[in-house]
DNA sequence: AATTTGGTTATCCAATTGAATAGCAGGGAG
DNA sequence: CTCCCTGCTATTCAATTGGATAACCAAATT
């Protein structure tokens, strides 16, 4: 277990806003919180410690109390994190705008799995949590997984509507394809065992993504993908 | 907590093999693997305490150490149970061997949906498992998932070779095809939250199964089972 | 009937954990 | 310069945990 944090930080001033109190406060609490993600989302919920999550971030172990009340505040500060950064990252660009729902689609794939890729605590912790079933999920669930889920099912029945995708169940739809996007880069420690692989590079991500596109939203692509048989 | 077993067990012989004291401490064995298997699926190896399982178990938790040596020697004897259980389950149906490979991959998705749904805690305690390192994920991985990931590749070969199937990264199919099966089962506490479906009604598992071979086997039935636009 | 064996329970132990409390030290207001 | 506030540390506490040991007692053996 590394500390990341010497014992005095570091006082110098950058000239910011803010007294140096408040700001060290703040920069504290985020650095207690970054660990947590990385402790939460190896051990889950009730394998974390938050002795380990203060070693692991330098300070002592009263400060998560401090700072976010309990274990159970700390582990919400931290998925409110997750989701607020996936709101800022996945935001789609704007000339998205213009292209057709299918497309817009595919561009939504492809940021999605850089972002699992970039992120794999997020899917680590929240499905180790949606596995059991606690008030943390519930809270979760209410707060941040359903609202997004509704976006995705919009987009969904709008293929449909457009007639360029097939009318298969909602809930189905959502599990495969987030599924699909995640778990290679949620379980990069099983791919590293089976396939001896590194999930860390780029062209490996991409080319996942690629695959889900050609799997999932481009049958002209895929039937040229198709090796024609010898015959 | 409740508990599983009466004080006394069932002391009366049904006549079969074995002296009575083997047969019970085989029957006191496979409780406790069943009560294991509920206990790690929902808590993860750390969460899951063998007191706990015991007493679920309605057994003395020192008996934990004299079937299995240890909290380790449990959960190996859970995840082989697991697999053993699958194997058997997912063996092909005689008749399959007359079917071209992509109707065999379909009537094998039918089976690992099934199987997935009938099973969750199969996913939940690997997929767990898989998030953190460990020794026991490498021994699973050794042991199981990669002889059984073999396979799978094997038939993935085929399909591209046979020309029926696109030349995506073999680790990106196995990937989007097993998180496609499993993911809805394994997260049924959250689907409930979000959907308010109960995963276990065998609509929606047949249904699921057949999202994922329209979308991923079947692009025929898949452009006939979108819906033609309004133009 | 007497003795041995082995599945099971009762109990103990050291380590860890989440939480609570008291105290410290240095920045900031006056 | 002085004192107070507050971000942080040190220490304590009760509960839980995995593991170890010894006692127990009914089935099996003789």
């Amino acid at each position: 277990m590394t500390t990341a944090r010497s014992k005095s930080g570091n006082p110098k001033r950058d000239g910011k806003v803010g007294n140096l109190r408040t700001e060290q406060k703040a920069q504290t609490r985020a650095l207690i919180l970054q660990c947590a993600l990385e402790v939460f989302a190896e051990r889950g919920f009730d394998g974390a410690s938050v002795r380990d999550i203060a070693g692991f971030a330098g300070v002592n172990h009263g400060l998560i109390r401090y700072h976010f009340a309990d274990k159970d505040g700390l582990w919400k500060a931290a998925v409110e994190f997750l989701f607020n950064r996936l709101h800022e990252e996945m935001a789609a660009p704007p000339e998205d705008a213009k292209l057709a729902p299918l497309e817009q689609t595919k561009s939504w794939i492809r940021r999605y799995v850089r972002y699992c890729a970039r992120h794999p605590e997020h899917a680590r912790i929240m499905v180790q949590e949606s596995i059991r079933d606690s008030d943390r999920l519930r809270w979760a669930v209410k707060r941040f997984i359903k609202p997004d889920n509704e976006e995705t099912r919009r987009r969904f029945r709008r293929l449909v509507e457009e007639g360029v995708y097939p009318d298969i169940p909602e809930h189905s739809f959502n599990y495969i394809i987030t599924a699909a996007a995640q778990s290679m880069f949620m379980l990069a420690n099983e791919m590293k065992y089976i396939y001896g692989l590194d999930v860390a590079s780029d062209d490996v991500v991409d080319a996942h993504a690629e695959a889900i596109i050609t799997l999932l939203f481009d049958h002209r692509a895929r039937r040229a993908a198709v090796r024609r048989p010898k015959s």
